[in-house]
DNA sequence: ATATATATCTTAGTCACTAAGAGATTTAGT
DNA sequence: ACTAAATCTCTTAGTGACTAAGATATATAT
């Protein structure tokens, strides 16, 4: 096989693995949510909750690209389980800051211990060198893909006949 | 700092890292149902098509974990748009079978062009080594992350005070 | 002051999902 | 062969999260 073949070959593999285990990340985000007994959308917004500390209701409209009122429908969900509080903003009354409560919060970060040992094994195995090389990577592939975000929304708003043409790489395996 | 530290610190940017990126691929992916006009989980089950070509009803079901009732709704939905085609399986004749029609199923593998493309420029600034390294690491994550994921959900089957006691490890960043 | 802008909530309607069971076909038991 | 049980998909009724549009309350600008 040649040089380059091998590499394409590589390449293969390596998009096939990446695209199999987010899938698989993905899952485990379900299967938390779900022994959570929250929706998916509740749950990412506890996520950004942790993230982010003390937030408004817009702001997680913007962030997870919800309308307001779906956030409100959230918060109430969110609030009714005793995860979050509701606070109003004194300097600015219409304005509502949602906050994890600590006690309730932390038994949806249980649920990522899991996760986090499983990954904490895996590291395990590799140099502080090897690490730095995935860190690397995690930061590049992420503004990678939201760059291919970015293009992907250009191309609603390109007229179809002048979308610059794509050569077709079908996925793999179509069996 | 120590060299324990050091990895310590190593590992959380990492997992935030990495926790970015694979909420960022989730974006894309929402992206394209939202491009393609179709439903996240029907876009998902395309997915599962690409991949495994020509399965039944029931296996989608399987893979997705919809009821096959949810599949129903999916399957009609995509083959009104064009994308498959049911086919009663001649041995089996319970069973259906849903296959891509080739044309405008390829327009779904389109919009993953701007992804591919990003992450080849992304990858072209790793040598072969660097990427089998990213390769072992993917493969492992894989199985790290699927691991987690059965060891959550058998959390539910353990009576809350019979749960191995977890070390709460909070998210980071909890302002 | 009045108008405009901003932030959240409300309402009505939509859509994908589940649970339960119906229909069609195959497999197993006698 | 004939009946019963199992398997696979679809149907139906009901639920819950979502959007769009507009109501409400507060803040800012003229």
């Amino acid at each position: 096989m040649s040089r380059a073949k091998a590499r394409a070959a590589l390449l293969g593999e390596l998009e096939e693995a990446m695209r199999r285990s987010s899938a698989q990340g993905v899952l485990y985000g379900q299967a938390v949510a779900n022994v959570a007994g929250i929706a998916n959308s509740d749950l990412e917004c506890m996520d950004i909750l942790y993230l982010e500390g003390r937030v408004t209701a817009g702001r997680l409209a913007e962030v997870t690209g919800l309308t307001t009122g779906a956030i409100t429908g959230v918060v109430d969900r969110l609030e009714k389980a005793g995860l979050v509080r509701r606070e109003r903003d004194e300097h600015d009354r219409r304005k509502v800051f949602i906050s994890v409560i600590p006690e309730t919060g932390a038994k949806i970060g249980e649920l990522y211990v899991p996760m986090q040992q499983a990954m904490e094994k895996v590291f395990s195995a590799y140099s502080d060198e090897e690490l730095r090389l995935l860190l690397r990577f995690a930061n590049e592939g992420y503004k990678g893909v939201l760059a291919a975000t970015t293009a992907l929304k250009g191309l609603l708003d390109t007229p179809p006949e002048k979308r610059p043409q794509l050569k077709l790489k079908k996925h793999p395996r179509q069996t």
